[in-house]
DNA sequence: ATGCCCTATTTGAACGATCCAACTAGGCTG
DNA sequence: CAGCCTAGTTGGATCGTTCAAATAGGGCAT
């Protein structure tokens, strides 16, 4: 697989291959950068010597040479990491994946603990990077002007909320999501569509609550919305569901911003002795691994998609302040949407509990 | 942050700090690798003109000169990402958290479609990084056999079962986290410890079920040990963690060998009318954010520490076979294991199912 | 004073590739 | 037949740093 070089101190460089090939190091520079300036006969030559020799372009040369990386950095969050809808560690690796594409690579970093900048200047001083994916928007986010006032190449993931005009970013429309869940909910059957969210004051979570909201408007429901709120927290969300329930008739249906929300929302109606899905329908949002687990039907974030674009912001020229993309979700349906479900959790025989 | 240097053609380079220091590029180079080798005073005035100038050494430079990119591969899995017990994407963070202490980072790539070594081959050859982190270990892996032949740097998450006596690698002590487990359950006072786990075979599984079998040992209860096995899948587990609550009786806990096995456990649990921690006890492995958002009593694996070692084993020089690092996991006690638990997720009034 | 050693510092030469400008053949034009 | 153009090829310089060897300049013993 690696076969060495004439002589056996490391690896081919391209003057093995050249004085191989029987032609200077420049033209074997050429084949492989402009081969259109190399002679047919030449270039089937020097390419076959190539493929003899194992020889591959030393990354730091180029780098070195060509004054550009050819990486992108990626700052990683240890508090965050894993946690439910941190949907980063999908989107990263579909970043890595798409990367090869666009011939470049992406270079971890975590976060400097005197400041948000701090990093990100140090990692690129040493022109490791030529530029940045960020992972998360923050509210009053310093990083998109500082690099754009530095003309370091970046794009989010995430709106920049605070600054609508300005663009470099990729986003899933969560208010199209919602839009699309509220649709699916009526055509099931369900007789009306309550929300549970988050309280007001976040971005994010206002464009899905107006999602629903247009949702409704859609199918001529918005006389009387129904909405609960509750914080990112089970014990929380659960009661607020509970809330919700005593509010809401038979054949209802539940769309909650996130899937720990929707969670809560399960968990309330079987409290209530309802079965999800066949009595009230539920609906999350990240499709993560627990909304597989427990059959929770949910709102899958594009990330293939999402990484595509972002890899083609970052790499266009110019400063075009739109470079924008904002992309659908999709639904992924299960059970607890599906009202013909069978109900494979409940035991063929209920125990009563055993007494001491 | 980042000031020019005298010319602004760019960041400023060690001639830059050199004539502006009054000596030579390989003085300044030598103040910031040898400063045992320069004269004090003549230290403190580079040192001087280093910070004026924001002077950062170009990593490419020293890639190609020094002829290691201090910079590890990373393979990333499409498939398994964001999955539950997936617990790759922390560790990925700890360990470009732990970077900076080895003064190296990380590069992400994926698995090439036509072989398992063609992606790491193709990376290391154009110098791109020196070595491999292994997140995952696979059956019949020919990784660490083909790295070794090649004298590449590496190590692995997770033991090389196919070969024991083979080192270089970092994992979590699986027997030593299920002893602690069933020393906790039986201090809490649950009268017996059963076990759900995977199917016989896997080495990872095997090992967690002997911990299991170790800890009623330890307590003199293994003359009847009580175990069902699922595969990884919801419906799975939930139905043989019913099928184990009827061999059971009051007062006893289920040890599983994973938080999804342990989410159908609890769905068993309450399918009976039980209600956990209270009446069951339930443990499972890894720690997830279902762990945390479920109230699921957890083994965490000590990433922090995890990555730590493993930068040690794969920065350590020579052919030393024995470079390993077996570390203890701990238990996050939740309310599946406390007895005295107030069960919040119970609304205050059961409420009929509303008949359409 | 001469030789010698030791320390601090400097100079020359890589590392492996690409950019740039120059060079050589040819063929074509006037 | 001189001159021009173009395709193909080449050598020199360069990116920014570190390695290896050479130099300058004391201090100390002979």
């Amino acid at each position: 697989m690696a076969s060495g070089p004439e002589q056996s101190r490391g690896r081919a460089t391209i003057v093995d291959v050249a004085t191989a090939a029987g032609v200077s190091r420049q033209t074997v520079s050429n084949a492989l950068n402009y081969p259109q300036r190399v002679a047919p006969a030449t270039l089937v030559r020097v390419h076959r010597e190539i493929e003899r020799l194992g020889f591959t372009p030393n990354a730091a040369a180029q780098q070195l040479r060509r004054r550009k990386a050819s990486a992108y950095g990626f700052e990683v969050n240890p508090s965050g990491a894993g946690k439910m809808g941190h949907i980063l560690d999908g989107f990263l690796v579909e970043l890595t994946v798409a990367a090869p594409d666009h011939s470049c690579h992406l270079v971890t970093f975590a976060p400097d603990l005197t400041s948000l900048l701090a990093g990100y200047d140090q990692i690129l001083s040493t022109g490791l990077v030529d530029g940045f994916v960020l992972g998360d928007t923050r509210h009053d986010d310093p990083r998109p002007a500082w690099l754009l006032q530095n003309d370091v190449p970046f794009v989010t993931f995430g709106r920049i909320w605070d600054e609508p005009h300005m663009g470099r970013w990729v986003d899933v429309d969560g208010r199209a999501g919602m839009e699309l869940a509220v649709e699916h909910l009526l055509g099931q059957g369900y007789a009306s569509v309550a929300y549970l969210g988050w309280p007001d004051g976040s971005p994010v979570g206002d464009d899905r609550r107006r999602g629903w909201l247009a949702g409704l408007a859609d199918a001529g429901l918005a006389d009387d919305p129904i909405a609960e709120e509750a914080v990112q927290d089970l014990a929380a969300a659960t009661a607020a569901a509970d809330r919700l329930l005593a509010r809401l008739g038979p054949d209802s249906a539940i769309l909650c911003a996130s899937d720990l929300l929707a969670l809560g929302a399960l968990r309330a109606v079987r409290n209530r002795g309802l079965e999800p899905g066949r009595d009230i329908g539920v609906v999350g949002f990240d499709d993560s691994d627990v909304a597989e687990a427990l059959q929770l039907s949910s709102l899958r974030q594009p990330l293939q998609q999402a990484a595509a674009e972002a890899w083609r912001i970052v790499h266009a020229k110019g400063t075009d302040l739109s470079l924008t993309a904002l992309l659908a979700p999709t639904l992924t349906v299960r059970e607890s949407t599906s009202r013909a479900g069978d109900t494979p959790a409940r035991p063929p025989t209920p125990v009563p509990r055993p007494t001491p």
